[in-house]
RNA sequence: GUGGGUGUAGCUCAGUCGGUAGAGCACUGGAUUGUGGCUCCAGUUGUCGAGGGUUCGAUCCCCUUCACUCACCCCA
């Protein structure tokens, strides 16, 4: 049997790799653009971590972490998500100390032992922003806009922004009895599922996908009525500078987030066009993490996007592979070692060229040249070679000329540089 | 953790009412002694997921198992 790899976790393919770069490339450009600076922290940290920010009770502390003990007795965990440590070592390293605001992304892999199914993985992938020390609603719309920025830049508009407000610890208390007490004489209407839920995760049941569950709670207590003073303010100007920046959005009071130490805003961008993990970023304000795990009391916004969610939603074969721009051909041993040559040249100066390693016959050249696109193939033939000549096919208009052997690098990279800046159609 | 579906060539799949397998694509070569993409011709590739049972004989039937996949759950 052979070594085969883990459940869950995926090889990235050079097939798909296009989508990927190019996923990354545009947050890396789109988040700086926002004043976000890249910040990366190790993939393992200590278990305590995750149980302190995420939630003991929490199914991803209780059934999902993938922890161990290191030699020494430590109990290490891979990180099932980024908030966490980002905040740890922002709170560690004192970046509060040399400015107030930090405004810090990431990307990388995090590790959930769940079950693998579409858009789920055990090994992922998020791309993720923090924002840390501003409670102003501005900031709320920032990140928002610039979510919703990275989603247009990447051309993913099957997408739609859902947003709402879980309140504070002085709020959301007295909401959540509220609903206990509304749900306590419909128990008997839900499903085992939320009958579970309303011991452990009583606002889970307001977005269970049983329509039975939906029925029984139309009439439930939205948190958007609890609100306090200052969190109902802070959500009015949230919503009102996403007006200003004309970001479309829906209030949806039923969203919930999985993790405990969201407050205040949450959102989710949601599709329909993954199946059932339909949420392909997701984020919200974090106002007590950051003292909850010793440091400074500092508010705190974010947002994490699932990678495979959004190579899913874009596509492997929509990005062409770039053509290349040169391919050698070369007949006979003496050419071909003279190819191998140019070809070393060329590529030192910046040329993507190919050649055929071994020798084969120029029609499996001519036919491997066509497959990788080539906009032009160099042929050294024997006959050409003797008279310090060489063959310069243009492929796509099916003419060639001959270049002089002499000066053939300096001719290769003029010719090549002006076929550029007039790309002819493939 | 629970439930459904699927495992046959590198890929997508067909098939054998039980007699150890085939197509398309891909790949290689040829038609063009040295010229790609189209066309035509030829060729290569399989422990028929694994183990066991029934049988003269199993890829096919039965059992077990593993893997993949989708959904529940959970979540990015």
């Amino acid at each position: 049997m052979n070594i085969t790899g883990i459940k869950g976790m995926n090889d990235i393919l050079p097939g798909e790799i296009a989508t990927w770069q190019f996923l990354e490339r545009e947050a890396h450009r789109i988040f700086q653009t926002y004043g976000f600076a890249e910040i990366r922290v190790p993939v393992v940290e200590k278990t305590e971590l995750f149980c302190r920010s995420i939630g003991e009770t929490t199914d991803i502390v209780e059934k999902e972490m993938y922890t161990f003990s290191d030699k020494s007795g430590n109990s290490l965990t891979l990180r099932p998500e980024g908030t966490a440590p980002v905040i740890r070592s922002f709170i560690e390293k004192k970046l509060h100390a040399q400015d107030p605001v930090a405004k810090l992304y990431y990307l990388g892999p995090m590790f959930r032992y769940e079950r693998p199914q579409k858009g789920r993985y055990r090994q992922f992938h998020q791309i993720g922003v923090e924002a840390i020390g501003v409670d102003d609603p501005k900031i709320d719309a920032q990140i928002l806009a610039m979510l919703c920025d990275y989603f247009s830049a990447v051309g993913i508009d099957d997408v739609e922004l859902h947003i709402n407000s879980l309140g504070c610890k002085e709020c959301r208390p007295a909401y959540r009895q509220a609903l206990i007490d509304y749900l306590q004489d419909r128990l008997g209407n839900l499903c085992s599922d939320c009958q579970r839920r309303s011991q452990t995760n009583p606002l889970r049941i307001l977005d269970c996908k049983v329509p039975a569950c939906q029925e029984a709670t139309v009439t439930a207590p939205s948190m958007l009525d609890h609100l306090c003073g200052g969190c109902a303010d802070h959500f009015t100007q949230v919503k009102g500078y996403l007006q200003g920046l004309a970001i479309s959005y829906t209030v949806n009071a039923r969203m919930v987030r999985g993790l405990d130490y969201y407050s205040k805003t949450t959102f989710e961008m949601v599709t329909d066009s993954l199946g059932s993990q339909n949420a392909v970023a997701a984020g919200g304000r974090y106002d007590g993490l950051i003292a909850d795990l010793g440091g400074p009391a500092l508010p705190g916004i974010g947002f994490a996007m699932g990678v495979e969610r959004l190579v899913l939603m874009k596509g492997t074969d929509q990005l062409a592979a770039e053509r290349l721009p040169l391919f050698l051909a070369a007949l006979g041993q003496p050419a071909s070692d003279r190819a191998f040559l140019l070809m070393a040249t060329l590529q030192r100066q910046g040329l993507r060229v190919e050649m055929e390693y071994a020798t084969k016959s120029l029609k499996a050249q001519m036919r491997r040249a066509g497959k990788f696109g080539a906009r032009y193939v160099l042929i050294l033939g024997e006959e050409e070679l003797a008279r310090q000549m060489v063959i310069l096919r243009d492929m796509d208009a099916g003419t060639q000329q001959e270049l002089a052997l002499e000066g053939l690098e300096e001719q290769l990279l003029k010719l090549l540089s002006e076929a550029e800046q007039t790309p002819a159609a493939g």
